[in-house]
DNA sequence: GATGAATGAGAATTCATTCAT
DNA sequence: GATGAATGAATTCTCATTCAT
């Protein structure tokens, strides 16, 4: 159902969508369905014959934007001469696609969860991942600093550019590239959920704090949908 | 007519004031004028002979959280035995603040200006900037930021903190201060505001760098409200 | 919160009552919401205002309704001359009240329960309660007939009066009269409480047993809303 | 166009028309249409070729219902061993027609006549005559009760068992049966449309009110659609 | 001054019906 | 002929703001 297979109705859902997202980002999750519909160009009808409500409109288009940027994230990945700078490009990459959104913003903000359809968020993570653990590895990032904490420094650092600072983006990936600072020396902190992970005498030292995690992760990578 | 001459009135300018301040913390921009109304246990129409519109609500419940921040800010300025711990103890705080009110967060990820009304910003950035400059010329922080780029620092860690991150204050803290000096090896930093503590031969290592830090963190950790 | 301390208001909240009693009569359960409000001259709010749902209207209408039959019953339940006379008055005016109410027709046809506020339904029951039984012990109504059953057979002959039936009643309640005895040959019926009609030796049959039963049905011809 | 000849077309129909059937019967009227189309398999449009409004497919589905009433009603007329028995057996079986289908008990509630298509309605009448009239010259029914009456006596039943009455049916019946209760001794009424029939002086009783409801009822018995 | 009632302009959502594919 | 996409009017409910009491 999600794409229609008559090409005026694909055809339809994609204005629906590209105006979704305009409106979205200009104007917040506020914005009336109405609006969306007009700049669509269709009856509101049509909009929710694609999107069953405001709300799963507003995923998909959420969704529609990560898959972009796991796609570009993707393309990064192959480069890994700098592991670093791989690394920092996408972080910088998304923090762009947050700014660029207004609703998505707001939902950060708000400490909401970003509804995202199911496998989305999965995917972005599992597209992060190995860019972070890579740049970790090389030393060109905290080693204390989850995945998880990634996602709400990107967060974070969207706001910033939202609020009109123009430093705040490299005063974080400063703060990403300082050596472990806060945290006690030769602790490692798991890489999925960042809680300190028990040192082994031996041996590479663990990545997951325990099996629970490691599974996390596993899954993650192999996510499809 | 900011402030009414009848005693009644004022009690209720502040009753209104008070309601106002929990519910756009607590459920943010949107909630209904009647909710505050109610929880203030006053009429819709007390509201508006105090206050003219909602926004004009808005505005006060943010100025008078701001004036109150400026006060805190104001004690801490006298101890400038170290300007950098002084300066990053008004951070926090602002941070603090900042995350306490879901309507403050909102408004910052929007983009928007938070509107106040007239002085209060000014006040709040004369308090914050000598502490700034004194941090800057301490070599405490960064000397390319200026006073501007906190107030947005300042956002992007209270959008971290509400998207549920626990190491993004520390990591933005940690950005501040990189420019400087990247943390020598071996070397302990106070969990509370992220200075070097000083080594104590045997035991433990120190978590802060002294009993202020110790306090601090003993106090938000009971804090309530 | 039922009913509000400000004549005006309570003056409004009566003009929506009956607003909507005429309009659920007229129109059904489906009438909109607006036309309800255009009728009583208030605005769509004012009706929100005192019943929080289109449900919740339409319970307080049938509430109501239910309440003023309540009190008739009341009336008529003093005067136990003929407890089987009374019974089957009660039942009349029940059945009338649900004719002249369209929407709670449609209720009862739904199979649906029809909703009322607490405590209404009881009272109902109650009022109704020592008639049957009166009844059924001076033998005027079938011993078999439970409480439970007269409700539906009032829905039955309310149907039956809407669609046009005129018969209807008369044998339902010769029905619920039948095991005690099958009429006599010759003997009159009164066609408002369906009791025998004392033979008149000259002149055309009477219509009614007595002064009560000719008013009632008078009352009924004019009766308005 | 009311049955198509091409066979593909002939066999949507018949699905629309089950779909409709099963659909109006467990959720009302009310059933939005492309329910039913989904329910029938095809899309909406096809249900508009078949049928041009949704009030006439509803119109068609009682149609087919009542015919094969019609069918039933034909199959226990040739049995009036005991005309009694068989009227009754008659009216039970219209009864539980009804009774499954919401849709008509509340088109039947609201006091609107059921719409059907032409001729449909005399037919059942037609076949609900005979059996009536020997009934009552068998004196299994009172005399005073037309074919009309009959009719609500159907509805209201049907309501009653819709409220979940056990007895009502039962009731009504023995109502039915009772000797003629309310109608004034010798007199008579018109078979077709309940009204009193004026006495004749000599000869059969007369068994029309006038020449309006004599045609209408001859109407009925030769009507084919 | 306080109250809370009234207003009425939206906002989301549904659905009978039409029409391009 | 069939399909299902598009339409848009209608409906319920909300809420900032005004105003009579």
């Amino acid at each position: 159902m999600t794409v229609p297979h008559r090409a005026d109705a694909r055809h339809n859902r994609a204005r629906v969508l590209a105006a979704a997202q305009a409106a979205f980002a200009e104007q917040g999750r506020a914005v009336p369905l109405d609006v969306i519909a007009g700049r669509a160009g269709v009856g509101a009808g049509t909009v929710y014959r694609h999107f069953p409500s405001k709300e799963s409109l507003l995923s998909a288009v959420m969704s529609e934007r990560i898959e972009r940027l796991v796609a570009e994230i993707g393309a990064l990945t192959g480069d890994s001469a700098d592991p670093g700078a791989t690394f920092f490009a996408a972080f910088e990459r998304s923090v762009e696609q947050v700014v660029l959104n207004k609703a998505l913003c707001e939902s950060m903000a708000s400490g909401e969860q970003v509804r995202v359809e199911p496998g989305v968020r999965e995917r972005y993570l599992a597209a992060l991942e190995p860019l972070l653990s890579h740049a970790q590895e090389a030393g060109a990032v905290r080693a204390d600093v989850a995945l998880h904490d990634v996602m709400t420094l990107i967060a974070g650092c969207a706001t910033m550019r939202a609020a009109g600072g123009a430093v705040g983006t490299s005063v974080v990936m400063d703060g990403l590239k300082a050596a472990t600072a806060v945290t006690k020396r030769n602790e490692t902190r798991c890489v999925e959920c960042g809680d300190p992970v028990p040192p082994a005498g031996t041996g590479r030292p663990a990545r997951y704090c325990g099996n629970a995690c490691r599974q996390r992760a596993h899954r993650r990578r192999h996510a499809s949908g």
